[in-house]
DNA sequence: TTGAAAAAAGCACGATCGTTCGATTAAGAT
DNA sequence: ATCTTAATCGAACGATCGTGCTTTTTTCAA
């Protein structure tokens, strides 16, 4: 494949790994869209906007991206990676089975709810996009679909492990522990009640002792 | 009040309930803002779109509010009329305790999930506004609250009856039941995901059951 | 049927949107 | 130091946004 040795850069692969400079600002670029797409969503977010808080023209950021979709989706696939680091990574660290799905909710909740900044993009991307077919669709639901899948796993190793009934619907249980990181983020952030935090563990742990083994 | 008798209009309110056909055409308007506004949301409600559909001038439309943000209490004002009227009021038939909570969860579950037309704006206007203050926010969030406390009404009128059990913490009830109406909506009509309504369902159930009267 | 009042249209404004293109500056390898 | 390539800028485009004004049309009552 690689028959023409001369006039190639000099990194061998086609994931150009080296910086060029190009991609350190690209990622610093991405790094203020997702600041800015987490306060007023992805539908908000606008080039010309993202050029003035990195104090660049809208055609030099734009750029980098070719199109907003490209933005959006690059958006999308930063908050997959910090949301993997900072929630379901350092869950990985509590044993496997009940304590992990534990860990998941608490960490899952945390990021959820009452920190200032952060509204949560899988939350608010879920009802911007879920009329408009296209790319970036694709792209939310799919990264929604791992979480999902992974919290659902775990679920699975806490039946097998013999913390939760054998009988335990893992996709259901999925299914409402998922319903309670919504109500929170709803009724803290929108409806600014602040007993929600307390609801939503007092929820889970009715969930957990229903599903409990014996 | 009312001391000069002529030069004023027939009517005698401030509430001018006849017809100068502007009223009908106002009525008009809203309902097309209110179907535009499930569809792409109460941000994504443009009056340049709203006159297309409506075949009248931007102007036209306009000058029936005077500011974007009055149309959209006015569709949020016709968004809670007709959520009373086919949610809350079709309940109240239901006998006063369980069964009306019943209702009123099923009731909800079918004007939330399905439906091919109707996102539901309590959804996704708490997310377009829960950080952007101001008269529209207020209005949305203080007519999802009502609807809230009538929930949680019905819940204590069936700890009443004696159909729930007396230590029934109804708002804890409340949240948990708000959260299943948030997960339906999310992974029906984002994730496409069709057991939703079924888990939503079952997840109720669950809940009924731990509370309910021995 | 006439005349006042309400409703709608027409037109324009400044802003902002995503995007294109050509010129210009900065970076990096030889 | 040179020269190619990458990165950024500047200006402009057509569209659409909410909103203000003025004029025309429609409505309704006397």
């Amino acid at each position: 494949m690689p028959s023409a040795p001369n006039k190639r850069p000099v990194e061998s692969a086609d994931t150009p790994r080296a910086v060029h400079k190009g991609q350190q600002t690209k990622a610093a670029i991405v790094d203020a869209a997702l600041g800015l797409a987490t306060q007023i969503g992805l539908e908000g977010l606008s080039i010309g906007a993202l050029a003035e808080v990195m104090r660049m023209s809208k055609s030099g950021v734009f750029a980098h991206f070719g199109s907003r979709d490209e933005l959006q989706m690059s958006v999308i696939r930063e908050y997959h990676a910090r949301f993997e680091h900072e929630v379901f990574f350092p869950a990985l660290q509590a044993p496997r089975g009940l304590p992990r799905v534990r860990q998941l909710f608490a960490n899952w909740m945390q990021r959820t709810s009452v920190e200032i900044d952060s509204g949560c993009i899988y939350i608010s991307g879920a009802v911007e996009f879920d009329d408009r077919p296209g790319p970036v669709r694709d792209a939310l639901a799919s990264s929604v679909q791992v979480w999902l899948d992974a919290v659902r796993r775990a679920i699975e190793q806490a039946v097998e492990q013999g913390h939760l009934r054998s009988d335990t619907d893992a996709a259901q249980m999925g299914f409402e522990i998922h319903a309670l990181i919504l109500a929170l983020h709803y009724e803290a952030r929108f409806m600014r009640n602040p007993a929600s935090l307390q609801r939503a563990v007092k929820a889970f742990e009715s969930i957990v002792a229903r599903n409990s083994a014996t």
